[in-house]
DNA sequence: CCCTGTGAACCTGTTCACAGCG
DNA sequence: CGCTGTGAACAGGTTCACAGGG
């Protein structure tokens, strides 16, 4: 617990999240570090391990209270209280984000969207409604928004990005193909479709 | 050149080839280690290591020469040929796949899309039209499709990855957020939207 | 002199194996 | 006896620093 956690160590902290919620919903009250493993595909030292540098979670002998520990891991990465979340960028891609579903029940809730396009400001996708972009500024602060989502293409991604640090947003997940500049302290998170098929291809072109 | 190539620097490259892809498209011939570290975030150490892992393409004193370097990359990544895609699940996210340009850019062409929903089949989106998913198998011998991405409910995600591998798919991109159990040789992406926020939630409440 | 390619040193993350507790 | 938590051993990646080529 001493040390700061491993990076790969918290991303598995989201997936044993993802799959509590699923024992919860089942009605399953306790899961030992083995099971948990092979519904992931991982090992069950690596499933203590991963958990050991947050505190002590579980009972010897029996395992992990499915309840108390899926409290644990929503407060360690912070969704135990639900953020505020803005979309940039209401394309395809940014339509299909209001609306996902699988947002509100990880503790995220999309409370605006903005663009640029007067064709598109005023349209009501999901629950928001499309603002303009210049809007920005006092939405993130009415609403008090910490993390945003941008989907706008490539060219216009680090101009959102600029508009979200002066805003005061502090952590981006971007969707756009572009490494983002941003002030120190804000987070950014890249999720990039294309390479997400390359690294498949390249998997799969190694196997042939 | 001699070990298997680290799975991290597998990711960077996607990143390096993007970065090249919008260096050629401006015109610019060579590019240095450092530039094309600092662009991304990167050391210069850092990238030139991963390109060793795969061979030599640069020139000592001079740098890298952007059109080899390019092509080279797509050889390793296997994108020097286009990869036929079928789409299984036309929600609003699997639309918005259906019509996004990134793709074809980096090597990826969408062939056909399939749902379950009789009020969606034979509908177009982009420029595919959707079919039932009990078309996959011929689908996907006609076109040859070796990849596939996944953007069908949790509960319904196993059961087409089970279709998938029956038709003799060998990678899967699966943005639902569960975990896909297939036949050996199955290569399996995952894209956790909720994740993806969980770990920027993570990361700024470590910073406030 | 600038820049690549690379062994060696270093650091980080994973696996092992077992002590200790219910 | 089963299962967690954890130091110790190991493996995997990254950074350093420099030899060598244009």
């Amino acid at each position: 617990m001493g040390g700061a956690a491993p990076n790969p160590a918290v991303k598995r902290l989201s997936l044993y999240l993802r799959r509590l919620q699923h024992l919860a919903a089942e009605g399953v009250e306790k899961v030992s570090s083995r099971s948990l493993a092979e519904s992931l595909h991982l090992t069950d030292a690596q499933v203590r391990k991963d958990l050991a540098h947050f505190g002590q979670f579980g009972q010897p002998g029996v395992g992990y209270r499915v309840g108390s520990l899926l409290k644990s891991l929503r407060r360690i990465l912070g969704t135990d209280k639900t953020w505020r979340v803005v979309v940039v960028g209401v394309g395809d891609l940014g339509r299909a984000l209001l609306r996902y579903k699988g947002f509100r029940q990880r503790g995220f809730e999309v409370v605006a969207a903005f663009d640029v396009a007067g064709s598109k400001i005023g349209k009501r996708f999901g629950s928001t409604v499309v603002r303009h972009i210049d809007e920005l500024p006092d939405a993130c602060r009415e609403h008090d928004v910490k993390l945003a989502i941008v989907t706008v293409p490539a060219e216009a991604a680090q101009d959102a990005a600029d508009r979200l640090c002066r805003a005061g947003v502090l952590g981006i997940l971007n969707f756009a193909p572009t490494t983002l500049n941003t002030s120190a302290g804000v987070a950014v998170g890249l999720v990039d479709l294309a390479a997400s098929l390359e690294q498949l291809s390249f998997q799969v072109g190694n196997t042939r």
